[in-house]
RNA sequence: CGGGGCGUAGCGCAGCCCGGUAGCGCAUCUGCUUUGGGAGCAGAGGGUCGCAGGUUCGAAUCCUGCCGCCCCGACCA
């Protein structure tokens, strides 16, 4: 995994040798929270006892800001490990869970508890990197904060006995009191007040994406409503509440960012205040026929402006105007619908809808910091409490919510910015000389242009190949097979809509780089 | 946590009521034929029937206990 060159010969058809410059990225290669790899260096003084490192796990952090998703990953399947189920078990109910399962990207190890097979551990990437991406633009700095914390923070807070049996308690060989964290307010505060003292440190807005438990009396829906999730959450520390307003839309307007990119429209509705009342509190809803809960809300949400890669955070007024907007219909899910308050919204205005909720954004104030005695001296003289808000996005519900907001009878469509792979290549007629060569060609072209492909090289028939195609949901198809070659050509079909058009080999690998 | 249901081959299921040492489809392996929307024929491998007790000459089947999983509801990202 490192630098054997040896090793990385052999893996010669999986398209990182194609490009010298590869090595370096996939070195730095960001892998959402964690990855399971054991260093040299850990392995040898190997006497790291933590608790938190029982697996050996070493944390490899990412460096630096966004990093471009540069990695070019070609895959032949025969050498990949894609297990497509024809039938989905029995206990999976909802379409995404479904899907999830006969495309071969997970599997349930206990209730609530999935492991991520490649396929979909690639989708998962991709959206952590895209929410990275968009937390890193709009100011919030990445660490990694551990999975395991200590029953004894948690009590400065009073959230040791106030959160209940969600919270999976344990505890370690000196029997001392232990949780997995199903959030993170307490450990964040604590590593703030550990070193912020001046309220020229502020704002500061300290996130991650990191595995949480939260032991759901009934897990279902699969990846939907999960006990382990995947979890990105945000913090910001602000001297007062007017800086903290500016750190919420800054996250807010950053949100509407992250779901468009991965393909998504979404709409902020209004959720339960705070303990500090107000309206600081959305839960971002992408909308899905398939979705969780009923939702209702002015037309004009679909039509919002969401605001470029060019915004500018540090605008405050800017930033008000477009969380305004974004505020000034009626939105809501059911628990928090008024009836009377919608049937003011004009009826041809008027969106009732199902959606799922895939963010959650609120202010708390002082809520952590005053009994944690996060404060910072003030400008005048003194010290106050800081006043927080905190932000997340389910990178592994996302996961299953685009599925069910994109598919059809056949299978996963996923948004070109998620899929695994931009391309599958399909041989239709595996052995035969011409096809052969052709894919083969093809297969060598994409790769070199930077284009993640995914050649179907098994010994297949033409129909099993474009039902795997349809299933796993790549927007792209080649098809080549004898029939379009003998007049030259080559078969691309969009998976979004079904389009197919035939054209030649350098046509369709020019439309594909694009 | 209340209510319901299910654990038999990798997946989907039958067999259980009425006890006699396990079967079907798909998948997998071999061979031949096929080859543009999940092919056909022939053959093969694979299961301590969730676990533990009990009843019985004999238990997948009957009884008891436990474990796991799913669905509805309440709850939540």
């Amino acid at each position: 995994m490192r630098q054997g060159t040896g090793r990385r010969r052999q893996h010669g058809d999986n398209g990182h040798d194609e490009k010298g410059e590869g090595r370096k990225a996939i070195h730095d290669r960001t892998i959402p929270g964690w990855s399971y790899i054991c260093s040299p260096a850990r392995a040898e003084n190997g006497r790291l006892r933590s608790a938190a490192l029982v697996f050996s796990l070493t944390i490899r952090f990412h460096k630096g800001p966004a990093v471009p998703d540069s990695e070019t990953i070609a895959m032949r399947l025969t050498r990949y490990f894609l297990p497509i189920l024809k039938e989905p078990p029995r206990e999976a109910e909802i379409v995404s869970h479904r899907l999830m399962l006969r495309a071969g990207m997970m599997r349930q190890e206990a209730a609530g508890i999935y492991a991520f097979l490649p396929l979909g551990f690639r989708v998962l990437q991709k959206i952590c990197q895209i929410v990275r991406e968009e937390q890193n633009r709009s100011g919030a700095i990445e660490l990694l904060m551990p999975t395991i914390q200590s029953a004894e923070l948690w009590r400065e807070s009073g959230r040791y006995e106030a959160y209940g049996k969600e919270m999976l308690r344990i505890q370690d060989r000196h029997e001392r009191e232990m949780l997995y964290g199903p959030t993170n307010e307490e450990m964040i505060t604590e590593i703030f007040r550990a070193y912020v003292r001046s309220y020229k440190d502020l704002p500061l807005n300290l996130y991650h994406i990191q595995w949480k438990f939260r032991d759901e009396v009934r897990p279902r829906f699969g990846l939907m409503r999960g006990r382990e999730f995947l979890m990105k959450d945000a913090y910001s520390f602000d001297l007062d509440q007017a800086g903290a307003q500016h750190s919420y839309n800054k996250m807010f307007v950053a949100y509407l960012r992250t779901f468009q990119r991965l393909g998504l429209k979404s709409i902020p509705m209004r959720a339960e205040s705070g303990p500090i009342g107000g309206n600081l509190s959305h839960e971002f809803i992408i909308l899905a026929q398939t979705g969780e809960s009923e939702v209702f809300c002015h037309k004009d949400y679909l039509d919002f402006a969401v605001p470029g890669a060019n915004v500018n955070f540090d605008d405050v007024a800017g930033l008000q105007a477009t969380v305004d907007q974004w505020t000034s219909q009626y939105a809501a899910t059911s628990d928090m619908h008024d009836a009377a308050a919608f049937a003011k919204v004009p009826a041809d205005k008027q969106v009732s809808a199902r959606g799922i909720e895939v963010g959650h954004i609120f202010y708390f104030g002082t809520k952590y910091s005053a009994p944690m005695k996060a404060v910072v001296a003030t400008g005048a003289g003194g010290e106050v409490p800081v006043h927080m808000g905190s932000y997340g996005i389910g990178p592994s519900r996302l996961v299953a919510a685009i599925i069910e907001a994109s598919h059809d009878d056949a299978g996963i469509v996923w948004p070109e910015a998620v899929a695994p792979f931009k391309v599958a290549l399909l041989n239709l007629k595996q052995g035969d000389a011409g096809t052969d060569g052709a894919c083969a060609q093809l297969y060598k072209d994409l790769t070199a242009k930077g284009v993640d492909v995914l050649y179907d090289d098994r010994d297949e028939r033409a129909g099993g190949k474009f039902a795997t195609a349809d299933l796993i949901g790549l927007p792209w198809q080649v098809m080549i097979g004898p029939r379009g070659l003998a007049e030259g050509k080559v078969e691309v079909k969009k998976r979004a809509d079904g389009s197919r058009e035939m054209m030649s080999p350098a046509a369709a690998l020019d439309l594909l780089s694009k």
